[in-house]
DNA sequence: ACATTAGGTCTATCGGAATAGACTTACCGT
DNA sequence: ACGGTAAGTCTATTCCGATAGACCTAATGT
């Protein structure tokens, strides 16, 4: 497993998005919602449930889209493919970078810190 | 900070990853290890260090390449980009998805998830 | 003096992701 | 019966990342 048909591009995964917080969801109502959050005109936005549909990402039946690969996949597809990708499979490096973000609190760091000391010494 | 310059497209990255592992390297010796392992040309391996020279990436230097910016720093922007576009910036998402991954031993995800448990709750 | 090689530049080409225009068909309200 | 709208398809077009071919100049060996 682990597919490369997870792999979403730009464009793809800011629909997918649109998507899972919205399903299920008319397929018309889509291309709105498309439209006002994207810029897309209807076409585009069919070409795209097309596309994904093609592809088993989602389905549209009685015009109506639901996602057959979840959010969740897609996270899990993603965070493997930029370890092997940027990080030659190293844990300790991501996780490393991961703690050197700026986005965690320092108390949240130090906590974490510890503990993976401790899991890998 | 947390510059858009340090993203870097597919060929980009494979072509970094070269640079970082030999420099400071000679330019016309990169391009012999850019032929051998990405089957480029000479221009292509021109082309690609002027790119990224344009963007502050690297410099090229009587011959001799170094890279400006080094692979942590990339390491770094990877990680919250990916948080951000994937993740809607939750940390408890992105660590979820981490320790669902099939990379870590069984464990190394125990020692995790209890380290990460004390430190949020 | 001349061929070769190092070290590049400049300007395409190519493929594929992203986007859309024109057209179709069926239904629904008046 | 007919104008509007929902629900789509099919076929471009555009844009850009990836890749390369042709050309240039300076040094260097023979």
């Amino acid at each position: 497993m682990d597919q490369e048909k997870h792999r979403l591009f730009d464009a793809e995964h800011k629909f997918m998005d649109i998507v899972w917080n919205n399903e299920p969801i008319n397929s018309t109502e889509l291309c709105k919602i498309c439209n006002r959050k994207l810029g897309w005109k209807k076409s585009t936005t069919y070409t795209m449930i097309k596309k994904l549909s093609d592809r088993g990402i989602l389905e549209n039946k009685n015009a109506t889209v639901r996602s057959l690969v979840k959010r969740e996949q897609v996270q899990q597809y993603e965070i493997e493919a930029l370890l092997e990708r940027s990080f030659g499979n190293s844990i300790p490096a991501f996780i490393t970078a991961f703690l050197d973000s700026k986005i965690l609190s320092q108390k949240e760091i130090d906590e974490i810190k510890r503990i993976i000391e401790e899991a890998t010494k």
